[in-house]
Formats: C-alpha cells, structure tokens, sequence
DNA sequence: AGTTGATATATCGGCTACGGATATACAAAT
DNA sequence: ATTTGTATATCCGTAGCCGATATATCAACT
C-alpha cells in the first residue's frame, strides 16, 4: 500500500495509533500504555510486550513520541517507569491518521456497512 | 497486536479493508479494485502488484471474496480478466472493521485530535 | 502494419512490523 | 516467604507490504 500523492502520511499501525490515541491526553509510562490500550478497548486488544516496546522503539526514532522529563508525585512513583509524551510531530501524524479513519468509515457507511444517520 | 477477547475479528491491513470497500457494491477484477481505490482516495492510496495480488490470494484462501462467475456484456468483458465478490464473511468482517475504526475515530474525537460536532 | 501506452495478472525478494516466548528485576499482596 | 503484578527489554518466527520484474493482451494512433 503506497502513501504517495505528495507528502501525505502513510496509514499508521493499528498498534501505533492506538498508542498515540493513548497519549494524547496525558503522558504515561509503557506499561501504562499497555493497560489503557486494553482498558480503552475493553479487551479487545492487548499489546504484547514485543509489539509494546518494539512499537515505542520506533516510534522514538521516527519522532512521533519523545521521552518525558515530568515525573508523579514521588509518593505515587515508580523509579522503574520510563514515561513518554506525543511530540508536535506525533499530534500532527495521528490528526492526520483519524481523518484518513474518518474518511474510510464515511465510505463503509455509504456502501452500506455500517447504520446511516449516526455518527 | 492481539484481537483476543474471544472471537473477535483482527484488525484488517489497510491494503485488504480498501479490497473491501471497493467489492461492496460490486464485483471487480484486480486491476479495477487498484483504480477504484486510486479513484476513492484520490491518489492518496495506490495498490502495488504484490500487494494488490498478494493480498487477494490471502483474501481468497480466508474465504473474504471469492471467485464471481458473472461477467459483464461481452462486448464491454475482457477475458484476461478474473472477477471476485465478497462473500457473506468477508461482509461481516469488514463491518466488524468499519465498526471498529468508529470506535477508534470516536476517541480520536474525544482526545480532541478531530472537530466535534461533525459526523 | 507497427509501435506505443494502458490494461491485466502474477511472482520474487527484501524489508518491516507484529507478537509470543523469554528474561530480568522490583513492588505489593496474601 | 511466596506468589502475583508491575515494568522494561530482546529474540525470533511469521506475515504482510511493495517495488521490481515478467508476461501478455487490448486499444489507439501513425
């Protein structure tokens, strides 16, 4: 599947979304990501562990996240943790990625695939 | 990324979900699926041989489409040509698909990564 | 008739991402 | 004290993407 049609952004991972979906709102640490992306889709997806740090890996490299210096409260820390933000870049990628998953399911519901008049 | 939760149908590849969408109103041939997702997306997609063809043989052997034995007029037909219709699974698949990329842009919305108000 | 360009299908091979298995280590609970 | 949960990380098999390549036909134009 190619991007192309001039600087448009390739269809991201479903893993990837789903972690910029859950930093987009606050930072938080890998594991963290990992309970709210089961949370978030009640259990319907889990990321494992290889898809997790392998993701966020990447995901560093490409710039899309970036580490975060803001810690909790000591109290409620722990010194394990490695907590990450959504860069500028990232925000821009994952607006980018919910219009194109926008699009796509405005096009299933004209085909008739999913219920009209809701949205 | 895992589906789990029991029963629940994995997240589709883009290239297969586009393969979808454009076999829901009607059958198509390969090369007319690659346009029709060329036409849809205006440009911003583009199926390569390997993926276009690639993914069909798996769609196939997954029982997504299947072979159409119904052919246009033969005057407009070219026989080099192969026909595929989506089955009843693929149907179900694809709207367990679409159903899920409403949940994901519903929370792209609530993380304020799109308008509100829009639908 | 011949050439070109679009149509049409298909395979190959490299690369990337997914994801379970595995490993390590500390925290919290029973 | 032992187990369960939290937390990070790598390895490797598998699957999918996708450009390159190949082959052949069709349509159109000169």
């Amino acid at each position: 599947m190619t991007h192309n049609k001039n600087r448009e952004d390739p269809p991201l991972t479903p893993a990837v979304f789903e972690i910029l979906l859950a930093l987009a709102d606050q930072d938080r640490h890998g594991y963290g990501i990992m309970r709210e992306v089961e949370r978030r889709t009640a259990g319907g997806m889990k990321l494992g562990p290889g898809t997790l740090y392998g993701s966020i890996k990447r995901m560093l490299e490409a710039g899309l996240i970036e580490d975060s210096r803001e810690r909790p409260d000591p109290e409620l820390d722990d010194e394990r943790r490695k907590y990450y933000r959504m860069t500028t870049q990232g925000r821009q990628t994952a607006i980018s990625e919910a219009n194109r998953l926008e699009r796509q399911v405005r096009h299933a519901r004209q085909k008739n695939l999913l219920p009209k008049g809701v949205g």
